[in-house]
DNA sequence: TTGAAAGCGCTAACAC
DNA sequence: GTGTTAGCGCTTTCAA
């Protein structure tokens, strides 16, 4: 029945004895071609297993029915990053090496792009995800660029002139990071509240006041939650906070002073840090300083991962409502696409304090 | 600088002062382009703020440069399926109701999806994620595989004859499924012998005799579980099991049933499942029918997905390489690109016994 | 080394 | 209701 070649239009057509035209208002419009057509058409198409071109199309009306997501090499990233930081900790304990590491996956990211996958198939849009690598440079990024009707971004992935050029042809949200005046759309969280809140609890339901925040504090999220972490200090009347604690040396290092630091007589009340994996991190150094939480010291930690809940014991933080995130990127994405320049948005999602034993509550 | 529509060649070539043949080769064959001329379209390229249109040239090359999964409605269907089990079991429980629920993710297809983003990275392709459900119909999963130089599908996800037209385009391998004679390329992994020897560890060192297995066998990969199962029963003298359990009414049902089974005298000594999913929902049966696992009787997994190891107690189970799968995958896919209808290609994966608590053992 | 030109498969005016 | 036809932006012979 069939030739040799994959099937096109012009198959289609010969073989139903109609126009290319017709073909494609058969699958576009059908309700402008006479059923009888169109049953013949379709019949035709069905047994030449006809497949349309999306390339094809998407050249043709200027839409390829595809977003984005540029994952950079977070996964990888991820790994490398915990494995480092020697996070064996965890009341699950690690088994043998093959089984699948909670610290690893599913990650912040992941929970975002499983929200984005979610409400793209709910929209009818296919998701194009590209991953880079720190090697493969922009051209990654522009590649799947190229491809879609809009792109979601983490912030520090893309450098900002690239970002910009592809502003000007699709629709762009930064996920998770403050609007700033770049021409970007953004979607993030109230980092700097939730922030506070949990602060606020640290101080008024556990009467802590020597708080250490632990964190790099390099991305605006890390920043507008350490922002919000001192002014809840201030306001409670505990000005001079201990400076942010952060090693650029990488995780062991930074294992390494930290569990020194704990080892002093003058060591802090509780531990504040910018996300759950630094938490779990610091929990893995109190346990080495001989220490144990929440007797000796309050951990939290910050976005609400799986790991952070499986921890031992579980971790005190703010949980990010990272699928609702990723749904929203999507909204905003459809919403504009087709309006490279349109006029950026901005959405800001609240977070939860989320309770659980690493402050000193007794909670689960 | 720039004209209000996004750049194309055309518009690169003539700021250049060249033709859009050398635009073209710029990108594609720098080395065929004296290097002055390449600077020149570069340069023109950057102040253009030139994005090439993946779509055109899909168009002309015949090729997309990505792969396609389709994940039909699995994320969608398991959050539904876990929240009708009341899968509230699990040492985790539960937090409040915007907080992840692992019993939810991340599962089997999951943890197989990251693998194939990780490979497609790898080895240079774009992912196209599409995204169905029950009434979406193959429009949606034949719309992906127009855009892919290549397809991976999990079984009973899409209709036989609408893989086998699309398979005649592109290849197309059908994940964690035996060899059939489909002409469609396989992945998949030991099931028979997995469950042979996790029955085997209850028989022997365990001295089970009477075992059940729960779960449907309605996929090739629970039947070859089954069979397994079957197997070693027969290879210890127990040949005459008791039928398999499984109730099509859903899960509610299938949970009163499962506990009025456990509560009479003559219930089983222990109970193996056809998934760790499965497996969960026994927990939480057995746990309603007031007993105690594993000291009245033995519960087993098969997957080895997380929500299984942070279980009470957690689930001794078969361990499936889904990340390697994942990989195997684009690796079959990346080997056949623009030869879709070669030789169909088999691949079978180990998978490996993990000993945990619900069979007995002490172990973690 | 570079340019001219012929498509790739489909969509959507526009004409009939 | 259906057919004709002109692109969509890019790749790639083939010539120059």
């Amino acid at each position: 029945v069939s030739a040799d070649k994959t099937p096109t239009v012009y198959d289609v057509a010969s073989r139903a004895g109609v126009s290319i035209a017709t073909v494609s208002f058969t699958f576009r419009r059908p309700e402008r071609v006479r059923p009888a057509t169109r049953a013949a058409v379709l019949a035709a198409a069905s047994e030449l297993g006809y497949v349309p071109n999306a390339s094809a199309r998407g050249l043709a009306d200027g839409r390829t029915g595809a977003l984005g997501l540029y994952a950079y090499d977070f996964l990888l990233d991820a790994a490398e990053n915990v494995n480092g930081a020697g996070a064996t900790n965890g009341g699950a304990g690690g088994d043998a090496a093959d089984d699948i590491d909670a610290a690893t996956f599913p990650l912040y990211v992941d929970e975002v792009q499983r929200g984005v996958e979610l409400q793209c198939w709910q929209r009818g849009y296919a998701l194009m995800l590209g991953g880079g690598s720190r090697t493969s440079g922009d051209t990654v990024v522009t590649d799947i660029a190229g491809r879609v009707d809009g792109l979601a971004v983490f912030p520090q992935t893309v450098p900002p002139d690239v970002l910009d050029r592809i502003a000007g042809r699709i629709p762009v949200v930064e996920v998770s990071h403050a609007p700033r005046d770049d021409g970007l759309h953004h979607v993030t969280v109230d980092n700097a509240g939730g922030m506070r809140e949990l602060t606020r609890h640290l101080i008024r339901e556990h009467g802590l006041r020597d708080l250490l925040f632990v964190g790099a504090v390099d991305s605006a999220d890390a920043a507008a939650r350490h922002r919000g972490f001192r002014a809840e200090l201030r306001a409670a009347g505990l000005g001079r906070a201990r400076p942010a604690f952060a090693h650029e040396e990488g995780a062991r290092a930074q294992a390494r002073a930290l569990i020194e630091l704990l080892s002093r007589s003058d060591r802090p009340e509780g531990v504040v840090c910018a996300t759950d994996l630094d938490a779990i991190a610091v929990l893995d150094a109190v346990a080495q300083a001989g220490l144990k939480v929440p007797r000796d010291l309050a951990v939290t930690g910050f976005d609400g991962i799986l790991a952070g809940r499986i921890a031992n014991p579980p971790l005190t933080t703010v949980r990010q409502p990272m699928e609702q995130l990723g749904r929203a990127v999507v909204d905003v994405l459809v919403e504009h696409v087709g309006r490279p320049r349109a006029e950026p948005v901005s959405i800001q999602l609240p977070v939860r304090l989320l309770i659980r034993r690493s402050c000193g509550c007794s909670g689960r």
